[in-house]
DNA sequence: CTGAAAGCGCTTACAG
DNA sequence: CTGAAAGCGCTTACAG
């Protein structure tokens, strides 16, 4: 006896529950998966048979015979963050209509760790991954040469031999500092990570500062490394540590663009701690629009773009990379808009920012 | 053939693999379960047959075989808010310190879908569950009769058939409610769930109104229904509302207890857009002490509890029920402090705040 | 339309 | 210390 005691429901399609409904295996089978060809009456037999045993069908086994888990892997750097909870929630509501159950993983931005899950995403028993990765270069993606798993990748990076959603970070940068300038910003910083000197100018942030880099050129500003403050955490914390390093230098700027809404809420925080005003004295905007990006104070202009859409076309992505294997890998970019809210209000014509700022 | 093409190597410990290393199934188990009794020797030939062929165990066959998946659950109402993405980050880093998997489902706080959850449980190859309730009385732990699963539970239900851990809520609402006192308040107003009225005062929102009736109480103060505001959503956006609320009540409060970190947030953009100042006019506290507190503005007074202490309680409790089903329900106290910052700062002596606040 | 049988990849009694 | 065999619960060719 190996089951577990007060437990021999298990055995239903090809135990007693064909017995109680009198029925073969295959008619069970044929009534659970909703093949054609099962009689009215015979059907009903089955199901009150089921009932009855409170049966519930064992997955392991039907994994193990199919080679599908109904499990799909989600992987990203850390759910902490206000952006990942929020991905992460859309991606649940969406698998919850789909039937799909979701296992979750975090990278900590380790490239091995990304590796890793990549490798062992069988052994994981799910039947693809949809991964958020840091950073590219010395990326999973990289590597993924033998036997890889269906895999689609969240975020802007920059590859071609895997299923992908994105969204033009770089077309979103642009309009970023745009808008920082129409609103009558001369001397616009930004607050990320990518930023020159880094390796990974492909990932993510490296394409919202070339972005934000062709914005302020044309609009016929500078974009001096004075006003580039890298962000390695991309929390709350990193941001108030990369405003609180621009305030340290001590260099005029009127607007800062912070690569997401967590860091900008950390700006927000530095910026009031220093007693510099949002937006009287300095302009303010984020990526993302988190869900308290609208309840900040002042409220956070952000890139918004949507969730769930995002999350929807990964995962149309992955069930058609998981049922077929051999056709070519796509990108789906997801449209995104610049939501303008008071933290960059424009001046009053006239007003000119306080100097030094 | 069955399998995937190209993937041979899924038949190891008991297919090509002891062929190349020339030995049998035990042996290779016994490798890889890490059993006594393998020559080093033997274990070196094992080891690097399954590097040659790139061996993954499969675990839908192991899991079929001994009925552990190496999967537990973890159920809460919404990833999206901050203090469950906290717990959810706790979560999946203790988990990854301890080789299992995790996967998420959301409740939506709907008692069918918690149910549903915990009876599908065997279905969805989780050894066992980690379920965040939000309301008892209708929700699932009243209908555990039927073959349960390893159930844990977090929160402050009031439940003895189930392991749970829990911080003791009421203690923390009178911690907070004596805290406000303390720092000068006398109309301390409470923005939460379960309030007189509702069924369910047994749980979490339940206890810390009770805390704050009983804090206020010894304090010589009275707790009237109007400083009571019921906040459906415990968001952001739903403390906003009940902050509304609390002001076109125009009756005066001078203090503001939220049940929830994100309740509080809600509550000070909405005492900011009213023009009411923190903690000058009015003072603030939440409870949770998510990431975002200590960045606020003014930074938020809350109840703090270590995250990875709560999780990794539920997660020996829920390791023990699986290894033995037959221990008595045990309950696991995580201690809680109240963290003072400046949104409950001090009035100086003899301040008053504005009157009708 | 239905039945009997084999096999997915593991692990563990049970013999040697 | 090691080998041969059975079985976990499902599903799907393959026969009837």
């Amino acid at each position: 006896m190996q089951g577990l005691p007060g437990d021999p429901d298990h055995a239903f399609a090809a135990g007693e529950g064909d017995l109680v409904a009198g029925v073969s295996p295959k008619t069970v089978s044929n009534v659970l998966t909703g093949a054609a060809g099962v009689r009215q009456q015979t059907r009903a037999k089955v199901e009150s048979a089921m009932v009855e045993l409170d049966f519930v069908p064992n997955l392991s086994a039907r994994g193990l015979r199919n080679g599908r888990s109904g499990v799909i892997g989600f992987a990203l750097p850390d759910v902490g963050t206000a952006f990942s909870a929020s991905i992460t929630h859309a991606m649940l509501e969406v698998a919850h209509e789909r039937g799909v159950m979701i296992q979750i993983e975090e990278t900590a931005a380790e490239p091995e760790r990304e590796y890793d899950l990549v490798s062992r995403a069988r052994t994981h028993q799910v039947d693809g991954l949809i991964l958020n990765p840091v950073r590219l270069e010395d990326s999973v993606v990289e590597r993924l040469d033998h036997l890889p798993p269906p895999v689609v990748l969240i975020g802007e990076v920059e590859q071609h031999r895997t299923d992908r959603v994105f969204v033009n970070s770089r077309a979103a940068g642009r309009l970023s500092a745009e808008h920082m300038i129409d609103q009558g910003a001369r001397r616009v910083a930004v607050l990320g990570g990518g930023l020159a000197g880094s390796e990974d100018r492909k990932a993510t942030m490296g394409q919202r500062l070339q972005g934000y880099i062709d914005g302020v050129t044309r609009r016929g500003l500078p974009a001096p490394d004075e006003l580039q403050v890298e962000v390695i955490e991309w929390t709350i914390e990193g941001g108030a540590a990369g405003m609180r390093e621009l305030l340290r230098r001590e260099v005029a700027f009127d607007a800062v663009i912070a690569f997401t809404d967590s860091i900008a809420m950390g700006a927000l925080y530095a910026l009031h701690e220093a007693g510099v005003r949002v937006p009287e004295d300095v302009l303010v905007s984020g990526f993302d629009d988190v869900q308290h990006a609208a309840y900040t104070w002042p409220p956070l202009t952000t890139v918004r773009f949507d969730h769930h859409h995002y999350v929807r076309e990964a995962m149309d992505l992955l069930a058609e990379r998981i049922a077929d294997r051999s056709i070519g890998p796509r990108a789906v970019e997801i449209p995104h808009a610049l939501t303008a809210r008071r933290s960059s209000d424009a001046w009053p014509a006239g007003y000119v920012p306080p100097s030094g700022r």
